[in-house]
DNA sequence: CCCGTGGACGCCCCA
DNA sequence: CGTCCACGGG
């Protein structure tokens, strides 16, 4: 597409998108229904607004719901443009919000180089208030007590006006802690998730210079996703947008599904209240999917009340009949999914074009251990991520404490890694005097001779520091790759792991060459970043951003409901389509089944041409094994272009050729077992020769074939030998 | 201070 | 069925 030549551009868009894109000035609200072109409309707007309309690419901020679809935005946005795309704010909500932040840290007292908190971070330090305010945590469940917490940040309830608003007993000791987990991050610099929103809307409330130089920044403001907005992202919105009003947002309300983290469905539903001249364009066509699964679709969707009325249709005719599949449990799920696929790949589709999706992350395992045995090559998106390693936590610890030596949190959680001497005790006694002087941990561990150590740990104590100390002074001057190098070393990080010597702490070693390459790459694309934005990218991360994409070969993805948002695939599987599990128990009791049915939709329409819905009679759950009733969203399916079957034990037993022995009836473990390292040439019985990439503890190995595809196996089964 | 063991408990989805 | 945490011996 030729920029210069809108004429070009605007062809390759039906009327709505046309009137979506060149409707430039003033409140405009696009209800885009799934696989409707919203990304196409978005980029070619964005554009529009640099060729046509004469915008500066610094003037627009454009809101994406993954760091990965940004990226893809900006990718498309310069292919057209050029390298002017470059300066166009494309960001998550998120990560817009932390650059926001860094600018204006310092109105509200905090440093720009604030750490921001993960979950796990977060639970700690509310486990901390629990303790210092000596609260039962039987009965104040450190968890519970968060997700209040965060509900009322995503509501704009800071600590005092939460306080003002106590009704009971519990939530007074909700208020206690929130006074006091604020508190802390505020002493350790560190900020959480809600606040990156809470704060940002703050700094722009309190503060008329901060308002006025943001609102007058952007002019054209657009964002996807808007259905799952949440009150802190509303009002941020309204801020933002007050002056120039050239706001676009493209939503679908029927995939507002973000409801357990604040998203008010509402936003949406009541747009054109809130902007009255609001230029409504709705999108219709769909591009994705065959008639018979968009029917489908819109059948159980159509059995929500609170909906806007909205009827998707496309031009791809009727394909393949939506299957919805009754199997005896969840080994046979799999099996038959696994077997299902071998036949897609028969029929010419790619590992990288066939999902699974599910509602909770738990149900990836029993397929998991099916496709690890047929050699099946996948990914599973979400679930214990790379960042959340052990290993890499304490790598990431490390830097965020010489980015941030005030970071408590990651302090405490370095202290003694490797094991040093530096013990709970010691590190409660620095605590308490750090408290007991009004500093950080930090300084208190300078001070240490004042805490009331044994000599031993005093000397712990103080080689930590020094250690510390000098990375400070030395990393400074390094790139963030050879800082971390720099780090893993001087800590005895490595010469501990090294010292193991098992197969777990090489897998680890591993991860870390990983984390390594990772900070090489974030070096090469941003030859100006630094630790502070290194760090502040990584913490943003979100699960989608680790997709693969179209590698060679590609592998079957599986992952939640949740993170299959905004992807599409040629095949669709949905396991566990029961009551109980989805809709889940939990939200038939808080009668929030419409909120389950839109991920239903959701779920379906990631389907371009075949869909496959599946159900088990009976599944173990928690160790029992449970009967389990069809959901209802298959009774809600239409009666036409839906097959039903019903896959019988002994049709399932012997399914497909690869399937074909059970699990009982594993083929015997071979007697010899080749030994492998890492970078390992091998060849395999069927896929020929490879080069080991990796080996998990459990003796799955990852293997790099010829053909460029990569394959986990299980040592014990494949056919594999070591050529070199 | 470290590590192993047994008991309690779980009860989603996420940046 | 697993995981996570608290507790007690070495």
């Amino acid at each position: 597409m030729s920029l210069a030549e809108p004429g070009t551009y605007l062809a390759e868009l039906n009327d709505a998108q046309r009137d979506a894109v060149l409707t430039t000035e003033g409140p405009v609200l696009v209800i885009a229904g799934a696989g409707s072109g919203k990304t196409r409309v978005l980029t070619y707007r964005v554009a529009h607004l640099l060729a046509a309309v004469g915008v500066k690419p610094n003037e627009i901020l454009a809101i994406t719901f993954t760091n990965k679809a940004a990226g893809e935005m900006r990718e498309r946005i310069e292919a057209a443009v050029g390298p002017r795309a470059r300066a166009i704010w494309i960001l998550t909500f998120h990560s817009a919000c932390g650059r926001i932040l860094r600018a204006e840290a310092e109105r509200l007292g905090y440093k720009p180089n604030f750490t921001i908190y993960d979950q796990a971070d977060q639970l700690r330090v509310v486990k901390q208030c629990l303790e210092e305010l000596e609260r039962d945590p039987k009965r104040f469940v450190p968890r519970g007590i968060h997700t209040q917490i965060s509900n009322a940040k995503n509501q704009l309830i800071g600590p005092d006006e939460y306080a003002s608003r106590v009704g009971s007993f519990y939530d007074q000791t909700v208020a206690d802690v929130y006074a006091l987990y604020q508190r802390r991050l505020f002493n350790s610099n560190a900020v959480d998730f809600d606040d990156l929103l809470m704060l940002t809307v703050e700094v722009l409330k309190r503060f008329p210079e901060a308002r006025e130089k943001w609102e007058k920044s952007f002019r054209y403001v657009l964002v996807d996703e808007y259905q799952d907005t949440n009150h802190a992202q509303y009002t941020l919105l309204q801020l933002l947008t007050a002056k120039h009003r050239n706001l676009m947002v493209v939503g679908d309300p029927d995939q507002s599904v973000y409801g357990f983290r604040g998203a008010d469905i509402r936003n949406i539903l009541e747009f054109e209240k809130d902007y009255k001249d609001t230029r409504v364009i709705p999108l219709e066509q769909n591009y994705r999917s065959t008639n018979s699964i968009l029917n489908a679709a819109n059948e159980v969707i159509s059995n929500n009340r609170d909906r806007m009325e909205k009827r998707l249709w496309s031009e791809l005719g009727d394909g393949e009949p939506v299957r919805v599949l009754e199997v005896e449990d969840e080994h046979a799920e799999a099996r038959f999914v696994a077997g299902e696929i071998a036949l897609l790949l028969e029929l010419g589709y790619s590992l990288s074009e066939i999902a699974v999706v599910y509602r909770t992350n738990a149900q990836s395992r029993v397929l998991e251990d099916v496709l690890v045995r047929q050699g099946v090559a996948y990914q599973v998106i979400g679930g214990p991520r790379f960042y959340e390693r052990a290993e890499i936590k304490d790598a990431l610890a490390y830097l965020q404490v010489l980015d941030n030596p005030f970071d408590a949190v990651s302090l405490t959680r370095i202290a003694n890694r490797p094991k040093r001497g530096v013990g709970d005790t010691s590190l409660a006694r620095l605590q308490a005097l750090a408290d007991g002087m009004g500093v950080s941990l930090w300084e208190a561990l300078g001070r240490a001779e004042e805490a009331g150590l044994a000599t031993a740990s005093l000397k712990a104590v103080t080689s930590f520091r020094n250690v510390m100390q000098s990375l400070l002074a030395t990393t400074q001057e390094m790139g963030v790759s050879e800082a971390i190098e720099s780090v893993l070393e001087r800590t005895g990080y490595i010469e501990a792991l090294e010292a193991e010597r098992t197969i777990e702490a090489r897998g680890r070693l591993e991860n870390l060459e990983e984390f390594v390459g990772v900070a090489r790459e974030y070096e090469a694309a941003n030859p100006q970043g630094n630790l502070s934005s290194f760090l502040q990218e990584i913490s943003l991360f979100s699960a989608q951003d680790a997709l693969r994409g179209e590698e060679s070969g590609g592998m079957v993805t599986l992952m939640t409901l949740h993170n299959a948002k905004g992807l599409e695939f040629r095949a669709v599987f949905m396991l566990g389509v029961e009551e109980g599990i989805f809709p889940h128990t939990r939200s038939i009791e808080e009668n929030d089944v419409e909120e389950e049915r839109r991920l239903c939709y959701v779920g379906m329409t990631r389907a371009m041409e075949r869909l496959t819905m599946l159900h088990a009679t009976r599944r173990s759950l928690y160790g029992r094994s449970e009967m389990n009733l069809p959901s209802r969203f298959l009774d809600e399916l239409p009666s036409e272009g839906v097959e039903r079957e019903r896959l019988r034990p002994t049709s399932w037993q012997n399914y497909g050729q690869t399937v074909a022995r059970s699990e009982y009836q594993a083929p015997p473990p071979r007697t010899e077992i080749p030994t492998l390292s890492t970078g390992d040439t091998v060849r395999h019985g069927t896929l020929g020769t490879g080069i080991v990439l990796r080996i998990e503890p459990d003796g799955v190995v990852t293997v790099r074939f010829e053909d460029g595809s990569e394959r986990r196996l299980m040592l014990e089964y494949a056919p594999l030998d070591r050529v070199s």
